[in-house]
DNA sequence: GTAGGGTTAGCG
DNA sequence: CGCTAACCCTAC
C-alpha cells in the first residue's frame, strides 16, 4: 500500500518545491528490489520538477545518472533521449561557466576538470552508454576552446540551455509513457473489468497497459456503458453497493494518506487552505459513486474510518490521473524569436550536404557548435531556402 | 528523421 | 502590400 501511494503521488504530484527522492526516505522503508521502478518514478519527478524551476544544473546530471543506473538494474534499454539529454545538460552546465569573455579569467577550466575530466571520466571507466559520440565531440570542442579564443566565443555565445530542455522534456515523455500505468491505476482497472463482464475482461485486457488512459476516462466509459447496459438485476445491484462501501473506504484513506505526506514534505501547504488538486482521489477511484453519493460523503468527511482529523477539502476540479496525456508536456509553446543565419552556420550546412547528403541529424552532430540553435528541420528549411535560390 | 505544405516575421 | 527567410505542423 505504501509504494502504491507513493507511485501515486510521485506521478501526480507537480511541486518545484518537493524533492522526489527525499519522499522514499519519508516513507516507512519498503526498499526493495522490486522498488526499482518507484525509484525510477522519484527520479522522473525530481527531473520534471527541476525543469519546472528551470534549473539544468549539476543535479541534473546527477539524476541522469541515477536514472541510468537504475534502468540498467532493471535491464531496460538505455535510450537515446536520455544519451542526448545527458549530453546536452553537460554541455550547458559547462557553458555556465563561460561568463568571461576570455577562457582563462573564470572557473572554466574548472568546469573542464570537475564535470568532463571526473564526472564524464567515470561514465568511460564503466563504459557507460551515456558516453556517446555526440558527448566525445563536445569535450573535443570544449577542451579545444580552452586554448582557442575563437572557438571559446563561439561556444559562449550559442544557446545550449534551450537544446538540453528540449531534450530532457523528450526524455521524460518517453519514460513516463515507459513506466506504463499506475499500480493503482491497472488494480482499478482490473477490478472494473473483472467485475463488469469477466468476458470483457480478457478481450480489453491487452490495453491495460496503453499510455494515455486515465482512471476518469474508465469512469466515463463505465457510465457510457451503463446506459446500454440497463437490465441489471436486483442482485447485482446489491452487491455493487457493498463494493462502492470499499471504495470509499479506501478513497478516504487514501486522501488521508496523501495529505500526510504532502505535509510532511511540503509545511507551506499544511494549512489546507486552498484544495490541492492532487489529492481528491475519490472522484476518481469510486467510479460508482452518483452524485448525491458523493457531496454526502465529502461533506460527512471530518474523520475518516481511521479516525485521522483532516481539514475539511472542497472538491476540487477532476483531474486527469495519468501524467501520460497528451499535452501534459505540450504546452502551448510561442514561436522561436526569429534569428537569421549566419554565412558561417551556412556554410557549416553546405559542407555538412557535401559530406553526408541529406542526413540533417548528422549534418548537426558533426557540427554541434556552430549549429547548435539550428534543429535538424531547420537545416532542412534553410538547404531548401537555398536550392531555391539557384 | 525527413519531406513538404502552411504560417509568420521582417523588410523593401 | 507582397515577397522571402525562418519557423511550424503533420504525414509518412
Amino acid at each position: 500500500m505504501d509504494k502504491w501511494v507513493a507511485e501515486f503521488f510521485l506521478r501526480r504530484q507537480q511541486n518545484p518545491r518537493v524533492y522526489a527522492t527525499n519522499l522514499l526516505s519519508a516513507l516507512k522503508p519498503v526498499d526493495s528490489d522490486d522498488c526499482v521502478k518507484l525509484k525510477i518514478t522519484a527520479v522522473l519527478r525530481d527531473i520534471s520538477n527541476s525543469l519546472i524551476r528551470g534549473t539544468v544544473d549539476e543535479e541534473m546530471l546527477d539524476l541522469l545518472e541515477i536514472l541510468e543506473k537504475l534502468l540498467l538494474q532493471e535491464h531496460s534499454v538505455i535510450m537515446d533521449s536520455l544519451k542526448s539529454a545527458y549530453c546536452w545538460t553537460a554541455a550547458e552546465c559547462t557553458i555556465r561557466f563561460m561568463w568571461p569573455v576570455n577562457a582563462s579569467d573564470g572557473f572554466f577550466s574548472d568546469a573542464l576538470e570537475m564535470i568532463w575530466k571526473k564526472r564524464i571520466g567515470m561514465l568511460k571507466e564503466r563504459e557507460s552508454d551515456l558516453v556517446t559520440h555526440e558527448l566525445l565531440k563536445w569535450e573535443s570542442d570544449f577542451n579545444k576552446a580552452f586554448e582557442e579564443p575563437e572557438l571559446y566565443q563561439k561556444i559562449r555565445e550559442t544557446n545550449i540551455r534551450y537544446n538540453a530542455i528540449s531534450h530532457l522534456t523528450q526524455l521524460l515523455k518517453e519514460q513516463w509513457a515507459l513506466l506504463g500505468c499506475s499500480s493503482l491505476e491497472s488494480e482499478a482497472r482490473k477490478m472494473f473489468l473483472k467485475r463488469k463482464d469477466p468476458n470483457a475482461a480478457r478481450k480489453k485486457g491487452n490495453n491495460l497497459g496503453r499510455a494515455g488512459d486515465t482512471i476518469g476516462n474508465v469512469s466515463e466509459r463505465r457510465e457510457s456503458r451503463k446506459g446500454k447496459v440497463d437490465k441489471v438485476n436486483e442482485q447485482e445491484q446489491v452487491h455493487e453497493a457493498s463494493l462502492n462501501k470499499g471504495y470509499i473506504t479506501v478513497a478516504r484513506e487514501l486522501k488521508g494518506y496523501l495529505l500526510e505526506i504532502q505535509r510532511l514534505l511540503d509545511p507551506s501547504t499544511s494549512q489546507g487552505q486552498e484544495p490541492n488538486n492532487a489529492l481528491d482521489m475519490s472522484v476518481n477511484v469510486t467510479p460508482q459513486l452518483d452524485r448525491a453519493n458523493r457531496t454526502e460523503t465529502e461533506d460527512s468527511e471530518g474523520t475518516s474510518s481511521s479516525g485521522r482529523v483532516r481539514p475539511h477539502l472542497p472538491t476540487p476540479e477532476p483531474l486527469n490521473v495519468s501524467p501520460l496525456k497528451k499535452g501534459r508536456w505540450e504546452k502551448p509553446r510561442p514561436r522561436r524569436p526569429m534569428k537569421f543565419w549566419t554565412p558561417e552556420e551556412v556554410n557549416a550546412l553546405k559542407e555538412g550536404v557535401k559530406e553526408y547528403g541529406k542526413s540533417w541529424k548528422d549534418i548537426k552532430n558533426s557540427n554541434s557548435v556552430v549549429l547548435a540553435d539550428r534543429s535538424e528541420v531547420d537545416l532542412k528549411d534553410k538547404w531548401r531556402n537555398l536550392l531555391g535560390r539557384q
